[in-house]
DNA sequence: ACGATATGAATGAATG
DNA sequence: CATTCATTCATATCGT
């Protein structure tokens, strides 16, 4: 690893100059004990994902360490775990697993892991099967050529597997609405929002800005 | 934080890291226009989960700003609540607001107004379900008011405030570089892991002084 | 000063 | 709706 000391003084370091205002100017930086106490939980403990409560225990105890919020645990956890997972799947096969030469056991999966049964696809014929409830109820401009069983499109490689109902998040489609970038600040009259009941305002806290980083 | 790159293929941003530069659009990335609109209609109108329709529409809109489908608008919502939430669970107390209770400036609030849904829409919002296992299946047939047809639901409310959320995952105020003497090597016992041996029994339970410092 | 690497932060995509 | 994973971005730190 590497030996980090440290150096968080408080708060601010004089930063670069004129560069972009991420937010980020200034990220945690832990401390060696707090380190030292991640990894106690870590590895002695075995926390992998602590909960929000944990989370809280956590932050609130290292920060007699220095400062830190309950966020920069939640990420501590979340990268390390993410890491070592990351290092071991590209490190080689670990251990050949107990060749139980059935002849089923030809999984040409590129991971030879096992408990994560987790398939991130790099294909993507997988995911798209996110399905909406029947109401594919077409925008009214792009109604039409509905009339025939619109039932699938063969995406990529249509593997009589999927049974993609029939209403995909997507229909690619809007000839007809041509509603070019024209900047119509009328948010929420295309989406159903009606913005006539403002009678039910409820005076919410306060919004600091909007903007759209 | 979002970083705007117009469009899937070529330049690929270059960033320093070196191999592996095949960001081939795997993923969605969202464009600068999408965000703030996306923003808009979280904020501005309120929009936390929308409906089937409304995810064809707000597709249907963004997509003039580059590419999109309905599940990122899907996934876009569901993350940006989720994180707005889970933040507020990982900060302890958001340190109850003592308001001025002056003997001068009591307010008889006969309802202690406290904390309002905004509009959580009915749930016939179920159906945004994700079918990847031949689970049930929600039939049409019924009419019952489960699904379609929300013509116009109410939701968003246009409450004119845009509770923003840059506020971060937590406020916490830190001492400096305070060392606290005698740290007993007891992790997880403040933590609240189980050994998950011996019994299920904890004398002491936790006890996380949970001080305020 | 760079460049590489380690790692904090963010977020899209899924799963339960 | 909560939790988790993968991936990527941003930056701190160190080596040469």
């Amino acid at each position: 690893m590497e030996n980090q000391q440290q150096v968080q003084d408080s708060g601010n370091k004089s930063n670069s100059s004129s560069y972009l205002c991420r937010q980020s100017s200034t990220r945690w930086t832990p401390t060696s004990d707090q380190i030292r106490i991640l990894k106690e939980l870590y590895y002695n403990n075995g926390i992998r994902s602590p909960t929000a409560d944990q989370i809280q225990r956590i932050a609130a105890r290292l920060r007699h360490y220095g400062k830190i919020e309950g966020k920069n645990v939640f990420y501590w956890f979340q990268n390390h775990k993410a890491r070592e997972r990351q290092k071991k799947r590209f490190t080689p096969a670990p251990q050949p697993p107990p060749p139980v030469t059935t002849a089923a056991t030809i999984l040409p999966s590129p991971f030879s892991d096992h408990h994560h049964h987790y398939n991130h696809m790099p294909y993507f014929y997988k995911h798209q099967q996110l399905k909406l409830h029947p109401t594919h109820h077409m925008l009214p401009s792009e109604g039409g050529s509905s009339s025939s069983s619109q039932a699938f499109i063969p995406i990529g490689c249509g593997y009589g597997s999927i049974s993609m109902e029939k209403s995909f998040m997507e229909c690619s489609i809007s000839p007809g609405e041509n509603r070019v970038p024209g900047e119509l600040h009328n948010f929420g009259s295309w989406v159903g929002v009606d913005s006539y009941s403002f009678d039910k305002i409820k005076p919410d806290h306060v919004a600091p800005e909007l903007e759209d980083d």
